[in-house]
DNA sequence: CGCTAATTGAGAACAATTAGCGATATTCGT
DNA sequence: ACGAATATCGCTAATTGTTCTCAATTAGCG
């Protein structure tokens, strides 16, 4: 297991004079046992826990909380795939780190692994003095089963076209 | 110059049957003229233009409307800083392209470009067939000067500390 | 110039998220 | 274990950022 378990939750908790409770374990558990490339808003969280495990349920509001604080802790990352609310998964150490490649169109997202993005951040961070958290490389574009569908005219001029070209 | 003229704007807009009107124009111009690095909010470019141009108000809706034609065009780059709300910025082409490294705890903003991150995503869209829009590397961390502040503490095991350690 | 359809502004409507507040439950010292 | 101190919970109401509705206006084109 590469991430977070419960015990490292709780004491990493109680270090900040925080307290571990069976909703924040819950959370934990759930985005634990997420399939790979699966992540939650804090509504589908709430749902899902209600149809899974109802006797479990946990009220909205301690559900934004929660993944607030968990984000804050880095147990949790917070993604922005353009769908209009935020997303949440496991935040993994390296060999599963990953970004995102997002189609403006139909929302489709791809996972995919960089260390060159890792390798570009850490150095960043380094140079500008920051203690680094979280890097997340988010790729706009436009996906070909999208482009076929005849969705509305994609602009000439854009930023990453005019890349170097070298390589 | 690097990025879109009003002309060019106008053509675009009537390529697809839509209208050049003194709202859009000012708020191309607005963006044209902001100084490197700044971004602004929907409600940031409402106030901005009530006290440097009030002759020239905008409407909230107006303004909601023109950010997101505009992004779609490809004029401009919508970011997610964490902020809550989204900010907005010229969409430049290559050597001018650029991403940001963020303090979680204070919100500022550094700006830095990355060959190597334009060479990913173009390497990765193409592999995944899509048409490459925009890319945006975000990076979290925590400055020194937060640090030095005592905020919060900083977690321990963070995804990015991981990443390869050679170079 | 005049027609048609895109656009605007104002406010209402929305959806996601947050705050306030008693009631409850976890932690820690004993 | 027990109990005090206080973090946390769930509820509801409030806020925030953004979108929608619709009548009035205006750009684009012949």
């Amino acid at each position: 297991m590469y991430s977070y378990d419960s015990t490292t939750f709780r004491s990493e908790l109680n270090q900040l004079g925080l307290r571990m409770t069976p909703q924040r374990e819950t959370i934990l558990e759930v985005f634990r046992e997420l399939p790979k490339g699966k992540h939650l808003s804090a509504e589908d969280l709430y749902h899902h826990l209600q149809e899974v495990a109802p006797e479990r349920k946990i009220s909205l509001s301690t559900i934004y909380r929660s993944l607030k604080l968990m984000t804050h802790l880095g147990l949790l990352r917070e993604l922005e795939l353009a769908e209009g609310h935020k997303h949440y998964e496991l935040n993994q150490p390296h060999p599963h780190h990953h970004h995102h490649l997002v189609c403006v169109r139909c929302n489709r997202t791809i996972e995919f692994k960089s260390d060159s993005v890792l390798k570009v951040s850490m150095k960043t961070s380094g140079r500008e003095g920051f203690h680094l958290l979280d890097c997340q490389l988010t790729i706009h574009g436009v996906c070909v089963e999208a482009l076929k569908r005849g969705w509305p005219s994609v602009p000439q001029e854009w930023s990453c076209p005019h890349a170097p070209v070298d390589e």
